[in-house]
RNA sequence: GCGCGGAUAGCUCAGUGGUAGAGCGGCUCGCUUACACCGAGUUGGUCGGGGGUUCGAAUCCCUCUCCGCGCACCA
């Protein structure tokens, strides 16, 4: 067994692992190794924004998908975790363009035009695109990363081409000119998915207007936004409205802009609340949703006062033109004011739609966009519905089913340069508002004659190219005899588990499923594990502009991508948000310390790696550590199955500190500092069959200190490769000793409890000590209950850390000389009359007062008849002992202070 | 407004009808030949409030309050 270091290192370990399972690729998934006995088990990532970096909540969702590869490995199967990038289409050509304009090269994107700025954001591409993939590496993700995949690859984009193509021709998508989030920013529309409402304070502004048919007539109009007031149409009123109704079919007067004060119509419309503001709604269809669809039901004008970036225009009038628009709002007041028609403004909160990707409030714009029904929607409800694919926490079903009830068309068509370019081509001088067969041109490839036409300038949102991920990775054809006979998506298609956040589950994990319909015919993945959203520790979400989102690589540098991963497990339940805590991490790693510290204390008492446990050699602490063990195993296992990894994390950290090293090894130095060397080889032999389980148990959360170890303890060494003599990887998953096994190492259930009384005695004995402040070695007295072998004694004595322990059945103790009742007996600490008797009459008196009063609860319960005759036979037995042992136990205390004096 | 989570020890969380738990923290001891990134001991709770069902409720029902999230509305 080669010698380990006194201290780990885990830097130099991890690269050096990582880079051996790279060379040994170990990674790498061959479809043609699946087979009935070797089934296939497959995830795709949710790939990373290409220029992102790795943040907490990639460490999180990357680790649990790591863990389920791992195991899935270990379980024999063929694993592929197939991993990849997108292109995040808004948000990277902010970023490129953000530093172009702040290297002063560029004012504005038209500067550069179309194909240089792409150019130069492939280049951004190219510098900073491995930067993430390098972090999950660091993290020891198992990718397969001969497979990795850019959205912009080039088979990826044919998939992203054919797929457009495809539900044009069967009319799902079309261009319509309609009401769409608009970004001033990023000068673009958004789907409803990217807009995120959000609280503001602002100002209800309450303005008169004067009816023209009835000069006298003055009606107010509240408002958050005056300065649309130039794009005004008309008012509304609610026709039911008795204040109101007999005005409609008349007008008012505008009062912007100042030089067209025009007379607009008082319409009646349903939609009008006339709980809400003054039951006078002002109506500009050209800048909001609702306005606009009064608008249609009323043929009103549209007018748009506002430029795409948010600036007003020429028809906002001379005193408004040019003013970006809150500008214009301040402005639109204070004219409003100069006219004395201004009523009044007070504080309002309401909600404004932010853009997802660059933060700003979303304009509502009418533009002309292409839209998509989508398809496959019934069979994607009804997969989810009917549990063929299950969501953990289940919950997110409903949410999922809620919003697929009442979906809305996407708009997939961008006014960005980064993206997938719409596969449309328009006849040159056509009328693109009239468009037919032989003027419009859609197809994966151009017209035959492209001089003659012109392509559509728009890309297609993001999101249009992720939801093919599952299968556009595995070499998709859309042919369906080349896709048939495609080996990875017959081995790894569908996909087994798909790790990720629930805010994205509108946004990708609905889309994917309807596309996995569509395309493949089939679900694209099996469960959904939806993680928590990791918040910090006053629990507010991390994000960059609060600062507080602690760096991953940081993180690991000071404790190690294990302790990474352990600590950020640990603290991650099931379907709750994560607070985040260092000291987490540093628990990690603490943890990591402390397993290889147990290894090294295995190293240290010599001999080779013994595999025979002989059962008639087994102590009682040998059969309690196995016992332990086979329960660990369960748990382990059972959590794993239910994506219960925190729960997995908390069996880990109880067996392996608490039980293996406080309890069994500390037991085991009775045997490993004796002299009977059969004793010692067994004992051996238990360690490090426990020691070689529970590395592997561990390895899925902590792979390289388990897998250093595996190598380090030689337990690699009698294994086949493929079965751990290579790698832990794949070495079996641990299973629990099963009856016959248990048999045949004469292990009884009721063996537990033999250990565990050793174990009570030994923390009454402790206490007794602690409670004199006894911090030497002592001598302890135990009169026995039963008669004990000399082993048994010998482990209550180290554990004790007694010198020596007497074992006297005629002890008759001094008086005064402190005693604890124990399942072994009654062990006396013997201190000649150096005690505080009052100190321990009062210990003892505390311990009666407790027994008392439970003694006291359990009296009263039995004698209570509605109790006893309502309540099964077996509650009530087992209130009857608890009663019996108490009562003894008293007794046996009474006793104690009687002997005391 | 509708829906979904959550409220248990100082902190993070287990605990779905029968004697309230764990880890961390705090405090007190201790460098006993694996480990001070450690060991031993100990201290912490009228289980958010109120009502009900039951012999018995942290647990089931009703109701209220507070926190978080989603959807709708948002003049």
């Amino acid at each position: 067994m080669p010698e380990l270091d006194k201290t780990y290192t885990p830097a130099e370990v991890e690269a050096r692992w990582y880079q051996r399972w790279l060379d040994d690729k170990c990674f790498e998934a061959d479809p043609a190794r699946v087979s009935a006995t070797r089934p296939a088990y497959s995830i795709v990532i949710p790939p990373p924004n290409v220029t992102g970096v790795l943040h907490m909540g990639h460490v999180l969702n990357n680790t649990i998908q790591d863990i389920l590869s791992r195991r899935a490995r270990m379980l024999g199967k063929e694993v592929l975790w197939l991993p990849g990038t997108d292109h995040a289409g808004i948000a990277t050509q902010n970023v490129v363009e953000k530093t172009l304009k702040k290297q002063g090269a560029i004012k504005h994107r038209d500067d550069l035009g179309r194909e240089k700025l792409v150019e130069k954001i492939w280049e951004w591409k190219e510098k900073h695109g491995d930067i993430i993939i390098d972090q999950l590496k660091k993290m020891g993700c198992s990718c397969d990363w001969s497979r990795q995949r850019f959205t912009f690859d080039d088979d990826y984009n044919a998939c992203v081409m054919r797929v457009f193509v495809d539900l044009y021709k069967k009319g799902l998508i079309y261009r319509g000119k309609r009401m769409v989030n608009w970004c001033p920013s990023s000068l673009t529309a958004l789907s409803d998915e990217e807009v995120i409402p959000t609280a503001q304070s602002g100002f209800m502004y309450y303005f008169k207007v004067q009816v023209v048919e009835q000069p006298d007539t003055w009606l107010t109009i509240a408002t958050t936004r005056p300065e649309t007031i130039p794009g005004d149409t008309a008012v509304a009123v609610n026709p039911k409205d008795e204040r109101y109704a007999h005005l409609i079919g008349k007008h008012i007067r505008r009062p912007l802009p100042l030089e067209n004060q025009a007379s607009i119509p008082i319409v009646g419309d349903d939609h009008v609340d006339f709980e809400f503001g003054t039951g006078v709604l002002k109506v500009t269809p050209a800048h909001d949703k609702a306005d606009f669809e009064i608008g249609q039901r009323h043929k009103l004008e549209v007018i748009d006062v506002l430029h795409p970036n948010a600036i007003l225009n020429d028809l906002a009038g001379k005193d408004l033109a040019g003013l970006d628009r809150f500008e214009g709002r301040k402005k639109a007041v204070e004219l409003l004011k100069e006219m004395e028609v201004l009523v009044k403004e007070e504080p309002h909160q309401n909600n404004v739609g932010f853009s997802e990707r660059a933060g700003v409030p979303i304009e509502p714009r009418l533009s002309e966009q292409w839209f998509l029904k989508y398809p496959s929607v019934k069979e994607s409800q009804d997969v989810v519905a009917n549990g063929e694919m299950k969501f953990h926490p289940d919950r997110w079903a409903k949410t999922y089913d809620h919003w697929l009830t009442g979906i809305q068309d996407w708009c997939i068509s961008r006014q960005v340069w980064w993206g997938h370019r719409i596969p449309v081509w328009y006849k040159k001088g056509s009328d693109r508002s009239a468009l037919s067969d032989g003027t419009v041109h859609c197809g994966t490839e151009p017209p035959s004659d492209p001089e003659n036409w012109e392509q559509d300038p728009d890309v297609l949102d993001t999101w249009f190219s992720s939801w093919l991920w599952p299968f556009a990775t595995m070499g998709w054809t859309g042919d369906k005899a080349k896709d048939a006979a495609n080996p990875t998506l017959r081995a790894f298609y569908p996909t087994t588990d798909l790790v990720t956040g629930p805010d994205i589950i509108f946004f990708w994990v609905a889309r994917m499923i309807m596309a996995g319909f569509e395309w493949m015919g089939e679900l694209p993945f099996k469960n959904v594990y939806f993680t928590g959203i990791i918040r910090d520790k006053q629990g507010r979400k991390m994000s960059k502009s609060l600062g507080n989102s602690p760096d991953p690589l940081d993180l690991i540098s000071r404790y190690s991508a294990d302790a990474l991963r352990f600590g950020i497990m640990r603290s991650a339940p099931l379907g709750q948000d994560i607070r985040y805590d260092e000291q987490n991490v540093e628990l990690g790693r603490n943890f990591c310390t402390k397993l290889w510290n147990a290894a090294r204390f295995r190293q240290m008492q010599g001999g080779e790696t013994e595999t025979e446990i002989s059962a008639t050699l087994l102590s009682s602490d040998d059969k309690w550590i196995l016992l332990r063990l086979n329960t660990a195993i369960a748990e382990v296992t059972a959590a794993l199955e239910d994506y219960r990894f925190s729960d997995a994390t908390s069996t880990l950290y109880r067996f392996f500190w608490s039980e293996y090293c406080d309890w069994y090894i500390e037991a085991s130095k009775a045997t490993l500092q004796g002299t009977d060397d059969k004793r010692k080889a067994n004992t051996l032999a238990v360690i490090d069959f426990v020691l070689s389980n529970t590395l592997r148990l561990f390895h899925p959360f902590m792979p390289f200190i388990t897998e250093e170890l595996w190598h380090g303890m030689a337990f690699n060494a009698d294994l086949p490769a493929d079965q751990g003599g290579n790698s832990i990887m794949v070495a079996k998953w641990p299973k629990p000793l099963d009856a016959d096994e248990l048999a045949h190492f004469g292990i009884l259930p009721e063996d537990e409890k033999t250990a565990n009384d050793k174990y009570e005695a030994v923390n009454l004995g402790r206490n007794l000590k602690s409670t004199f402040n006894i911090n030497k070695r002592v001598r302890f007295v135990l009169k026995p209950a039963q008669e004990l072998p000399t082993h048994e004694i010998e482990v209550l004595r180290i554990l004790l850390n007694a010198e020596p322990l007497d074992v006297d059945a005629a002890f008759a103790p001094t008086q005064g000389t402190p005693s604890a009742l124990t399942p072994l007996g009654t062990l006396f600490l013997p201190l000649d009359g150096l005690i505080d008797v009052e100190a321990e009459r009062a210990r003892i008196g505390k311990e009666v007062a407790k027994v008392e009063s439970e003694l006291e609860k359990v009296t009263a319960k039995l004698a209570d008849e509605k109790f006893t005759s309502k309540v099964p036979q077996k509650v009530l037995d087992e209130h009857q002992q608890r009663k019996t042992d108490w009562q003894e136990k008293l007794a046996k205390l009474k006793e104690m202070i009687s002997a005391l004096g």
